[in-house]
DNA sequence: AATCGAGCGTGACATACATCACAATTATAA
DNA sequence: TTATAATTGTGATGTATGTCACGCTCGATT
């Protein structure tokens, strides 16, 4: 698991074993089970994820009770209500577990610290909510440039994995169309 | 000019004189003319610009040739094509004036320097790309809730200024709806 | 003043997609 | 194993939105 995080970091910036252990002592390790609810809606969001193994779903709850996912995230995805995380406030989305799942989990406060004691963090933070970003501003443009046959294949080609792991049922709600509309692109 | 660049970056990181010359001195002030391009799509995206004053559209042009909205860029907005620009590869957008603007530009290269030389500025940078990212999110869960009326009524709530100074055929290419549509949902 | 084009509204029609209902299959748990 | 729930497909129908066509207004240009 160690090993894990320490390549995710390294993959862009490089790290000396007393830095890692820096950075190790600022995280925790957790586990989850399947359906299990790592942020709830309403709670406060005191900590942010990196997923090791498994599969989450960051889902809004509309008022007609209807589920939309805003964002899978699996191995090597650091996820969290990013939006309610780093302004300290209540989550309007819940973080679920699609699969069984383990992740290392930062808090607020360890975020700030290791920034601070370990600045070359920053980078690394920096990226992160840059390429963040980019998937955001890509999946605006699927939004409105394509139907839903082509933001359903977008999907399977950008991650033919998921295909594998998660029931139709939620990549319709990813890609914002009823199960039955999807299900019958497929045909 | 220069004072409103400082009072933005003063917004969330406090600077001494020495070191918002620093900064002064990586960026250039420029003024372009309303219908100018600013990033031109297929080009190498060398800034990311600061909006002073006037209205920026980033766009993304199908294969259809029908134009897409991606993100307005106003008074007191960073903007550019960031996924082009942070991996410093050729635009798949366009960033063009709806008004005559005057924007602080900032280089790929002067970006790095400054944020070695002024590290507080990775803070700065970090906390923008961070609300960016938020603004996209909250775009998608728009897409994924809602229809075109409430999308237009979204819009209009979070930015009634907008309302008053681009054509309506703009604001419908941001909600991924016809201008006809939106034209009918007005009344 | 005359002309042109951008912006906007609106009718008629086509299409994509949602919703509701039901059945079949497959996983999960008791 | 049996029972129960989750997942998926598919028909019938309704609705939201796109597309094409036309005309009106208003400001810019000549």
């Amino acid at each position: 698991m160690k090993e894990k995080l320490k390549e995710h970091i390294e993959n862009l910036i490089p790290l000396t074993d007393e830095e890692f252990s820096l950075i190790l002592s600022h995280v925790s390790f957790e586990k989850y089970k399947k359906n299990d609810c790592i942020i709830q809606e309403g709670e406060d969001v005191k900590n942010c994820y990196l997923v090791i193994n498994g599969l989450l779903k960051l889902v809004y709850d509309d008022k007609n009770g209807k589920q939309h996912i805003v964002s899978f995230a699996m191995e090597d995805w650091w996820e969290s209500d990013f939006s309610a995380y780093f302004s300290q406030t209540k989550a309007k989305m819940s973080l679920q577990c699609i699969e069984d799942t383990t992740v290392y989990s930062l808090s607020f406060k360890n975020h700030q610290k290791l920034s601070t004691e370990l600045p070359k963090m920053k980078q690394f933070f920096l990226e992160k909510s840059n390429s963040g970003h980019s998937a955001s501003q890509n999946r605006i443009l699927s939004f409105l440039t394509s139907n839903a046959k082509e933001r359903y294949e977008q999907l399977l080609k950008q991650y033919p994995l998921l295909f594998q792991r998660v029931p139709k049922t939620l990549l319709a709600s990813y890609l914002g169309v009823s199960r039955e509309t999807l299900s019958r692109l497929s045909s």
